[in-house]
DNA sequence: TTACTTTCAGAATACGTATTCTCAATTTAT
DNA sequence: ATAAATTGAGAATACGTATTCTGAAAGTAA
């Protein structure tokens, strides 16, 4: 390993003394003008950079942002970590990575890692409650993104709404019955269910299909809708939720393997709105993504610089539906 | 921002002193048995964890790795920073995380970034060869991958191997007439050509599109492709390599669009073999990716700990032609 | 002139850790 | 028993930077 160069070096190429060159670097106007100008030629010469780490170590801050997210197979994580990088070096702020895996002993472990790395704070897709607790007893600040928890500041789009508007665009199009692919306890499913109700249809007659979520992994996602699917000679629905882009994009293959149309016979609604949705003209639950990283990078970073009261913050952003041609269809 | 507990702080505890709690958290074998297990119950109550950033200080390696990639709109990007961060945490290594955006000036400003952080080494996906000279002049350790450059460590497949694979395999299923969608000065293209040289096919008749790279987003490559397709009448083709899966993608869709049937009428081979080319049976070439990450990985630590002779080291992995649907068709 | 600010910049210190130096206590060799 | 070697652990230092402390030089007010 190569000797980089220190302040000191320059400090003794230039003349000066070491809080001198300091001092120049961070624009003290304690430093006369000449000196000064002496002393940014030297480092412009030997392309000096100042050593981050002995930075944090005496600032105690690091510039450093943990980012753990559950998973990067689904493009949506991807986005979002792809945004979160931009803008946080927009910011002034490096992040480094983590990818949990759905996993959350490996998901603690991760947190352990970035603490050892003095991270100012931590953005986080959570893989379950699991560690939930002991993420908010951390001593630096936690943002939840994607997921809104109680006990830490959040950042997601109203998962209820998000349901409802699911559901209302089914129900307007003529469709009387259902089935939702994804976690039954999750909010979209909540708000899908109440719009049944307030229209008096049968919520107890709709269709909850769980896939035990270890990735979503196109295969595994096919494997496990399949195994639902399997019990039917015939679909007793006519539309479907799911709670993700890679679940629909299953779903409908799954669905035309058997002859069947979408949306003809049946429509599907996916979630997320990443470029598989796109690309596959499939209906999609539209997440605002850069709005919430812009959003919870802001929120993270007044946490650090202490701006905000303690009480827990919990922003909820709009979905929008986006309608294309796997929902594109109205029943009768 | 709360304060960390430190060193001094157990050795205050423990009634040691801080040396010997490093010692003992260090393994180092001078230290009476009941000291240490006194000092490890005290370090396991207050959960301390030593301060990263002070060990880099002293010790001169931060256990870091950069990581730039020049995009993280193609799912083959993703996957192999997925794989580097998993790799590389297992062998003690975290990674930090840079998208260069195709952008040379940007790439630039990030190793900038990457070198004040002390990174150890840097893995990096070249935008092109505009930052090839000073890479090669960084005071750290820098691997190429996916990309063979002659200044640098690199690791990829054979390019020129995997055109070869793909025009072999068109001419095998009776092909006479051929489209490339890629750079033209690409290797992959030069192995496509030579295959066809050697059968007596006529070269300068390929046809040849260039699409300028400055995203692999859909819509941008969509339109990339439509301007070129806009000249025919009719097609004077009947397969279609493309340097990637996104516009394999993209131009199967056009393809179809025509109404055209792929592969009835027109065959394509996409390139990398991410899940895209897996759930829409196109074929594509794959490549070893886990391979490529651990063996760049592999290098880059050897480099890391000066354990190889100075000699630049190019490592040169095997492709394989995954046949799907989209080639799999034999013309008369 | 003398006393009092102000400006500038060097010396010294601290951040948390690893390590070298040092020396007391103990063991081994004679 | 005495000297020499070994062991164990505390004190001191260094890593590269930011900052406080300090004091010299220069300027201002009386």
């Amino acid at each position: 390993m190569k000797k980089r160069i220190t302040m000191k070096e320059i400090a003794r190429l230039a003349n000066v003394s070491q809080a001198t060159v300091s001092r120049v670097i961070n624009g003290n106007p304690d430093v006369n003008e000449e000196l000064a100008a002496r002393v940014l030629k030297v480092i412009e010469e030997v392309g000096y950079v100042p050593n981050q780490t002995a930075q944090t170590l005496k600032r105690n801050q690091s510039k450093l942002i943990g980012v753990s997210v559950s998973e990067m197979y689904n493009p949506y994580f991807v986005e979002l970590v792809d945004h979160l990088e931009d803008k946080a070096r927009k910011l002034g702020y490096n992040i480094i990575l983590h990818n949990s895996k759905h996993n959350p002993i490996l998901e603690w472990e991760n947190i352990q890692n970035f603490l050892t790395r003095q991270i100012d704070g931590c953005i986080i897709v959570p893989t379950g409650s699991y560690n939930l607790e002991r993420l908010s007893k951390l001593p630096i600040p936690v943002v939840s993104i994607t997921q809104t928890v109680s006990s830490l500041d959040s950042v997601a789009i109203d998962h209820m709404k998000a349901g409802k508007l699911a559901a209302a665009s089914f129900i307007k199009a003529g469709h009387t019955s259902f089935a939702y692919i994804g976690k039954s306890d999750d909010e979209k499913y909540l708000g899908f269910a109440s719009v049944l109700y307030e229209h008096q249809l049968p919520v107890s007659d709709v269709r909850v299909f769980e896939l035990e979520q270890t990735s979503n992994d196109n295969f595994l996602v096919r494997q496990g809708i399949e195994r639902h699917f399997r019990q039917f000679e015939t679909f007793p629905f006519t539309c479907v939720f799911t709670e993700n882009d890679i679940v629909a994009l299953e779903c409908i293959k799954l669905i035309e393997e058997r002859g069947l149309k979408v949306p003809e016979d049946i429509s599907v609604i996916g979630f997320d709105d990443t470029y598989l949705s796109k690309i596959m003209g499939i209906s999609s639950i539209h997440q605002p993504i850069e709005d919430m990283v812009s959003t919870s990078l802001e929120l993270l970073i007044n946490r650090i610089e202490e701006k905000l009261s303690p009480d827990i913050v919990s922003i909820q952003l709009e979905p929008t539906l986006m309608t294309r041609k796997s929902s594109n269809h109205r029943r009768i």
